[in-house]
DNA sequence: TCCAGTTATATTGTATCCAAAATCAGTATC
DNA sequence: GATACTGATTTTGGATACAATATAACTGGA
């Protein structure tokens, strides 16, 4: 039905893909990322148990810096914490999924209407280099660079807008953009397509605001299209399956 | 220059102001929400230290669940945590609270747009009531519940568009916007007026999305408006005091 | 008097330990 | 064969203890 869990321990015994706990920034910081990484790239499927031995094990830690890395981690809603049950990988629901591209879709057009007005001749290279090399990860089926290059351009596109509290906001939605594909992507199809993006950066370019929101808007409502968000309704929500069913009780309201 | 931190246990020691442990809920969260409150109704000065030990006698618990606290509020960008400095009161620059205002605009803009579409009758008139609810705490000179209230119509307008993406971004943003009033609010002024409020109700309630938009723009410039921004500014930044002052590596760029 | 360097204190970061809760295994019962 | 109960095991929640770091207090010298 959903993604299991199994052979869990296997998933994420192979975590640690980089460096050592490097020199630079906390161990804390670096366990963050290799979760946060694995999680993104879909090395970790949602649902899978994170258990905080295990991990500590893992990384060579105690458990206390592995329970505030979960919290961290449960913050930007890729993990949920169950009380006194632990954590897991997030999965979301399908109005999860729907309300974050509805989202993505308000906060990138009003970030694509600040990018017209304050973006430098160095953004748009920027952006096509960073799209460039999108394209290279995909051609080259390295997966996990590909996700994280795709969502690395919407949130370029957020820098240019020169608004840290819209970027925030929007890499916390991204993240979890790249979680709802990892659930419900139809296989063939690949969820994200250069060729939107540079028509997006061309339009900028040309400083046609209302084209480069009609663009992202169209992109974004394709991904959607692209993730099996309908199938998996019928299969998950009783609710749903059972809707034929009327017991009285029922509260809709509308004007 | 900016607020103080002296006498700082003593603020902090005026903190559990409601019940004790409180049946529902997890002590965690009741501690979390003890804080949080504090900061918003502004008993709690920005750059206020928060002393894990201090912290932990005065809730009756260990440092490690105050540690758990704390790390949820700076997830919410209400507490900085400076590593091995400890805790402290979130202070915000004029350029964060600029960038704070300019996300709302996009948000609660995207926002009414939704709410028109779905509002239901009872909405509107949920809504009106909070508003009211937000004047009597106004007349009856209780800050701490204005200052709630006042964030929470914003809430409830979101929660009308029936998008919890959008909604949790706004919490993030409202939250911040209380510590901006908190530390640049002109004494005289009230920083957000129930007339305004009401004004965008009725838009929405007459279905009027692009006026209920202007209104909301107009709200927020005007709110922004009335805090000090430009004082602080001066008096804060270096680089402002000595701008003209020119060095060579001038590294802007236009397009 | 002011500054630099040193020592002492206080605070944060992490590991370990104990208690409470949930999960799992096995047994009995229908 | 399925369900409900009971006890053992595992896992999380929280308190404490120790190590690492930052802050302060102090000393000596210019």
């Amino acid at each position: 039905m959903n993604a299991q869990s199994n052979n869990s321990s296997n998933n994420i015994a192979s975590l640690p893909t980089s460096a050592p706990p490097s020199s630079k920034g906390s161990v804390q910081s670096w366990i963050y990322d290799q979760i946060f990484a694995a999680i993104l790239e879909q090395r970790l499927a949602p649902d899978t148990k994170l258990a905080e031995d295990t991990l500590g094990e893992i990384f060579g830690v105690s458990r206390t810096v592995i329970r505030a890395v979960l919290q961290r981690l449960s913050h930007d809603d890729v993990v949920e914490i169950r009380p006194n049950r632990g954590a897991v990988v997030a999965s979301l629901t399908v109005d999860e999924v729907r309300d974050v591209f509805e989202a993505r879709r308000v906060i990138e057009n009003g970030a694509i209407d600040l990018a017209c007005k304050r973006r430098k001749k160095s953004d748009v290279a920027n952006l096509k280099a960073l799209v460039e090399s999108e394209q290279e990860a995909f051609e080259g089926n390295d997966r996990g660079a590909w996700i994280r290059l795709s969502g690395e351009f919407h949130l370029a596109l957020a820098g240019i807008a020169g608004n840290k509290a819209l970027e925030d906001t929007l890499r916390a939605l991204v993240s979890r953009t790249s979680l709802a594909i990892s659930q419900y992507e139809t296989p063939g199809q690949s969820a994200c397509s250069q060729q939107d993006h540079f028509a997006i950066i061309d339009a900028i370019d040309a400083g046609d605001m209302k084209s480069a929101q009609q663009e992202m808007t169209r992109h974004l409502a394709e991904c959607e299209a692209k993730l099996d968000l309908d199938e998996q309704e019928k299969g998950t929500d009783l609710r749903t399956i059972f809707s034929n069913i009327r017991t009285g009780n029922d509260k809709s309201e509308t004007l």
